[in-house]
DNA sequence: GGCCAGGTGCGTA
DNA sequence: TACGCACCTGGC
């Protein structure tokens, strides 16, 4: 694969930038638009390019698209290297990965995922921080994505800290919400959520769940009962965390979209060990065609 | 006004 | 083990 190309750098109005080309089919607008985190939204003025904005490991962001590649606002060469580039996945080589996912089933199956992995191309699986992703998605559940940004807004706005150029608050830490307490959580409509992230948050903070060690378990069965331990902590939640958050692409999280595109597209299945190590990006393919591509008609 | 939203826990057979 | 059902809340 190709390594990204650093174009150009500067700063425009004391922020600094970094323009790359040779990013591959990367895509900002299907990465962020595909319902995988919860913190960028669409900035950009009508006529221009597409961007997206918002706050990630800690830093106020944004990603533009530029006609042969795009652009990082709020990061030197520097950052782009020791946090984007990792974040969004540029160091993996997704042409290997999508012709992996489209011949691993039968025949009626690579089709299928032909046709998804064609309407999701560029979507890359962000390598989010861990706690943000857990967290996110313990919000998540019997939930829509409106909701959920403004539960996630809520709390970093009421516990986050502010980041280091002062532009946005990240994400609040584990003792952050720890200390804040389930009634505060509820408060801010949260609902029944509330004493999930509690738990959650009680966990991580009291040293009980380590999410480090969570990251470097190499058996996916026991990142999973690890976190299946939270209350409020299922095998779909758990699996969005560990495929978002944690680093885990073998995660195939089932949501009520899965089921509509197993019903629609599949006899029984399919069958997530049969795409091994890349059933996240699998499951992330047919998942936005499902979503947000209607299901794939043509 | 009822149903649903990227589920989960709990009670019941 | 396998269901059905409640659950906070906001939008349609």
């Amino acid at each position: 694969m190709n390594k990204p190309i650093i174009r150009d750098t500067g700063t425009l109005d004391g922020v600094p930038y970094v323009r790359l080309s040779d990013t591959g089919n990367f895509s900002v607008f299907k990465t962020f638009d595909c319902g995988q985190c919860f913190r960028f939204d669409p900035s950009h003025r009508e006529g221009e390019p597409y961007a997206v904005s918002g706050v990630a490991m800690g830093r106020h962001v944004t990603f533009r698209e530029e006609d042969d590649g795009f652009t990082v606002v709020g990061a030197d060469e520097k950052d782009f290297h020791t946090l984007w580039e990792k974040y969004l996945s540029l160091d993996v080589d997704y042409g290997e990965i999508d012709l992996a996912v489209i011949s691993a089933l039968d025949e009626e199956g690579n089709a299928v995922m032909r046709r998804a992995a064609e309407v999701s191309a560029g979507i890359r699986i962000l390598r989010q921080e861990p706690w943000e992703a857990l967290c996110s998605f313990i919000i998540s559940q019997n939930n829509n994505i409106p909701r959920i940004k403004k539960i996630i807004s809520a709390l970093c706005e009421n516990f986050g800290e502010l980041t280091i150029d002062g532009r946005g608050k990240a994400f609040p830490t584990a003792r952050a919400l720890a200390d804040a307490g389930e009634e505060r959580l509820f408060e801010l409509k949260t609902g029944f959520r509330a004493k999930y992230i509690a738990d959650a948050a009680r966990r991580v903070a009291d040293g009980e769940l380590d999410l480090d060690a969570v990251v470097r378990c190499d058996s996916y069965a026991e990142a999973e009962a690890e976190l299946m331990k939270i209350r409020g902590v299922g095998p779909k939640v758990a699996a969005c965390a560990l495929l978002f958050g944690f680093g885990k692409t073998e995660a195939y999280p089932i949501d009520t979209w899965m089921k509509k595109v197993a019903a629609r597209h599949f006899k029984s299945g399919p069958d997530p060990l049969k795409f091994g190590k890349y059933a996240g990006v699998a499951q992330q393919y047919l998942f936005y065609m499902e979503r947000y591509m209607g299901g794939g008609e043509m």
